[in-house]
DNA sequence: CCAATATTGTACCAATTAGTACAAAAAGTA
DNA sequence: TACTTTTTGTACTAATTGGTACAATATTGG
């Protein structure tokens, strides 16, 4: 057990490919380009991730969930008002100044760009875990009685997967901030009990 | 004006085109892919399409448009109540018997695949002008009185671009047909008068 | 049947790619 | 210090890439 010590902190190089993942896509970003933004040379990263750019994808998923989705499910599972949390989170999601950003859904992009059958499978069920996510916070906040539209909860979290799928598209081609509140509103209204089908 | 003349069908080798660009994505589609697929030699490729992969890619764009969308903005246009043709296509698109299969949306995969920002443009505006559609069939419907509900065309329309990027992607993920049809039928039900935010 | 023109297939090139091999380096350990 | 272990950087290979050059081919018009 010893050694030369690692020159490069692993979790940074992560998600300096992350970012190049997800700024370039899947199928754009080289293998130079993700080891000249981890900042490591091809020896090092043949030996840390010995799958090439797949494995390197399949890690950075991971992270994802990790990093920047465990936060958001802990204020779903752990806040007083649900419903409330997940509107006030698809209002920053379009807001210009958020650093979200216009670089779509990590997954979403990855389904539609990669060809590879298990790395498209492996990012359409995170998708699908986010709408399992608001899907038991929204069966949560039914029996919290924050919930009041009388459509199932595993509708209105499967509504909101595809809202989300939708809107991370649809901002990048509507500029037009107060149409995009507005079918936020429209499709967020959809929560509430005053809206009958 | 003489010379060898073309062995192939201009339209049916675009249409080949189209299809490895719908299938693997833009980026994923080599020039020997698309060659293969069209049936025709390099010499004949770069004569019709001195520019490569891109201008390919312009050109489907435009065949696209032109081919597959302009019959179903015909209908738009031209039905007696395009509040009901739209519901109609919507529940098409969930369809698993149906020819639009699981490729999504061509211009939306663009708009997710594409770096070069020119293609990237065009790709998006040409998903803004299907939001457009949407809103001018709305406005015909208002004034023939078929679209019941309060909301601006111009909102509505937006929606249901928001509700055809979603749906692209969320059908992907959800295979329980019967769960997509309710979220159509939830997000369908915007247009209705019944239906109060 | 010859000239002009446009298309086709192939051979070729230069650049980039992913991935491997391996020796040098940097640590711990005895 | 010498040995072991792990990481690092570089040099290399083999394959694929997009794209060009060009001679052969097939047509029309004079």
């Amino acid at each position: 057990m010893a050694g030369r010590p690692k020159i490069y902190d692993e979790e940074k190089a992560l998600d300096s490919a992350i970012e190049v993942f997800w700024k370039k896509g899947y199928e754009n970003a080289s293998a130079g380009d993700l080891l000249k933004a981890m900042g490591i040379g091809k020896g090092s990263f043949y030996l840390a991730y010995k799958g090439g750019k797949p494995e390197l994808f399949e890690k950075s998923v991971k992270r994802v969930v990790d990093h920047h989705l465990r936060g958001f499910w802990d204020i779903l599972e752990n806040c007083p008002d649900p419903v409330q949390a997940i509107k006030d989170f698809f209002f920053l999601l379009i807001d210009p100044a958020s650093p979200v950003g216009q670089r779509g859904c990590f997954f979403g992009n990855a389904v539609l760009q990669i060809e590879d059958k298990t790395l498209k499978k492996m990012a359409a069920s995170q998708l699908h875990l986010i709408g399992k996510a608001f899907t038991d916070a929204l069966k949560r906040a039914k029996k919290a009685g924050t919930l009041t539209s009388s459509q199932s909860p595993e509708v209105l979290g499967l509504h909101l997967l595809n809202l989300w799928n939708g809107i991370h598209l649809t901002k990048m081609v509507e500029k037009d901030t107060a149409k995009l509140r507005e079918i936020l509103k429209m499709n967020l209204s959809l929560l509430d009990s005053k809206v009958k089908i």
